[in-house]
DNA sequence: GTAATCTACAACCAAATGGTTGTACGAAAT
DNA sequence: ATTTCGTACAACCATTTGGTTGTAGATTAC
């Protein structure tokens, strides 16, 4: 799943079609590339089930799934989910040991924020 | 940065470098590959901005970057958002339609919204 | 000092990926 | 009926990817 939206153009592909639901050649029309290229992107959207088809006439419209949208942006939840669980322990045991020593150098979770900027 | 997500063992990584961060060679005793390989999967994940390295000693130790981790579950949530706003647009349309098509005072959100889906 | 360890990087390879063109077939339009 | 359109699919090609081995530079251990 996460293979199928490391593409660029499988990305636009799905937000498109979030919007609503366009035929094949009608989103092939809009990108540099020839119409079987962008049929085998949609085939790859296809199989992650992060799109779905369906036929009408000899024409194949093709929807988003947000249900599997959702399950990507869950699992990467979960990772941050893990993230805080870690501050959280952390947290517990610079109280314990707060008691003790007060050393400065340690994870800096709140001043973290490196540019996030680059690298989609 | 989704490619980056894109294979499992990168993912592993990611997870386990969650928790507290280890040197790649830590890292690389628990895959069934060479040191190098996840040595190379390492630096995309660098590249990527998912994890930072730091020197100590003659050790390199891999930390997860929550924020990068956020920023991909940022784009998968505007997808969610661009559901969402169709799916109001949607309503607003009916809407409209029902108080322009009559001269009737309010919307009608009862029950007449019942095909999101033009056609079928 | 020398040896062992950790890392980086180059060269190489097989397989996957992202693209192309060409062909074929059902549905629609003429 | 013939043509055009929308789609599927095969064959092919270049590049990338995920892996390997080998070499070399630092750093630590003996």
């Amino acid at each position: 799943m996460f293979q199928a939206l490391a593409a660029r153009t499988r990305r636009d592909i799905l937000r498109r079609t979030i919007d609503h639901e366009q035929s094949v050649s009608e989103l092939a029309r809009d990108y540099d590339m020839s119409f079987a290229a962008v049929q085998k992107h949609v085939a790859v959207l296809e199989a992650a089930e992060l799109i779905v088809k369906r036929a009408e006439g000899r024409e194949r419209l093709v929807r988003a799934n947000p249900d599997m949208i959702a399950h990507a942006r869950a699992l990467l939840a979960r990772y941050e989910e893990l993230w805080r669980s870690r501050i959280a322990r952390l947290d517990d045991l610079l109280a314990e040991d707060a008691a003790g020593a007060r050393d400065d150098r340690g994870p800096d979770p709140s001043g973290s924020a490196d540019r996030p900027n680059q690298g989609d």
